[in-house]
DNA sequence: CCCTGGCTAGAACGAACGTTCTACCTATGA
DNA sequence: TCATAGGTAGAACGTTCGTTCTAGCCAGGG
């Protein structure tokens, strides 16, 4: 008996259902998107979306997680191609801009969500905890090499006018609040390598 | 016996409906909340329910006007007791970061509403379009007491860390929240006073 | 007087929700 | 060869949703 783990194959249909709830999920919301709806643009029976999702909560779990894939990948990819000395920051920041004004954008798939699911003990809840204690931190790792002594508070300055921009991207003129949150991070890092050039100069 | 007092204008089941709706609503989220909770917690009968409101939709965006007319409230009591030439930004920004602290703090109810109507066209979208219109427009009036050429950059900018700050204060430390909010606030307006004796001194 | 308006109490509606179930088909590999 | 895993198709479960309805109670003003 080789039964391993749940995900040991590739399965058609689970991935066209995690990809359906994901585009749907982060579109509409998550409370008004009924398990039907996704079934029936996954093009899937029922018996094969409980087969691999035990529960809706399973498969919005699975869209967060896969949502936090990509937002590594993201990153990484955004790091990987400027590194130090370059400024990865500010290539995290062009790509979060650019997400912003791209077509089909509704803000931040885990804000969204927090606003579903506000009871902290939820695994929902967790999961978009975990997912923004990991951004912190990856910020205050790049933040250290800039300035070393003020990373942790640049890091959350960083998050939060991240979070502000997502948050306002489909609220307000997304090209408008785009050109806020570059400008606020230029400011952020001159700062910070102002501090870091007067430093090194005593 | 009924008073013959003006006040008896908004009936009493009526406000104890909306207020009710409020807290649940502000707390919990709207699509997760029914309304045989909201009757059953306002101590009403469902036939007094939908007296008062035809549908569920006009008890979400009379929650949302209530919330506006506190904020307005809120603002204007800032503004009222730091006059220009003392700042009222920096007051505003004392209370939202006491906001953010204060206990039962879920974030902002626009900003949460938002993400369960991502449609533009819908009510509920336009309410929370409009409140934001309005705030933008407040702090860009007294942005411009600062420095008129950039109060509406700067006044983007001060909402963009106000709507970050809002949303990561129920995700991360709300006294971390706050502190970084207020330090972004106060960095935002020395770089918009020093913009302006700068200029008055050429 | 009775009419009206705001309220209580509770039954009932159809639709949608998440979930479970039976029944059958079809590749694959031991 | 045959058991099995993963798929299809669709009925059905019990619950909750938003909403409507009937019926009755009580106070104030014409």
């Amino acid at each position: 008996m080789k039964r391993g783990a749940p995900a040991d194959r590739p399965s058609e249909a689970r991935s066209r259902l995690l990809s359906t709830a994901t585009k749907i999920f982060y579109a509409e919301g998550i409370h008004s998107v009924g398990v039907d709806r996704i079934i029936a643009e996954a093009k899937v029976t029922r018996a094969t979306f409980y087969r691999h999702f035990p529960s809706k909560e399973d498969l919005i779990l699975a869209y967060l997680r896969e949502v936090h894939r990509m937002d590594r990948g993201a990153v990484g990819a955004a790091i990987a191609a400027n590194p130090p000395p370059a400024d990865p920051l500010l290539a995290i920041a062009g790509a979060i801009a650019e997400g912003i004004q791209s077509p089909g954008f509704r803000g931040c798939a885990f804000l969204n969500a927090a606003a579903e699911y506000p009871d902290a003990d939820h695994p929902v809840h967790r999961e978009i905890i975990a997912h923004r204690q990991w951004f912190l931190d990856t910020l205050t790792t790049l933040m250290a090499q800039v300035h070393k002594e003020t990373a942790e508070p640049a890091a959350r300055h960083f998050v939060m006018l991240r979070d502000g921009a997502m948050a306002a991207g489909c609220l307000f003129d997304p090209a408008l609040v785009a050109e806020t949150f570059l400008r606020g991070v230029e400011g952020l890092l001159r700062i910070n390598a102002e501090r870091q050039s007067a430093e090194s100069a005593s």
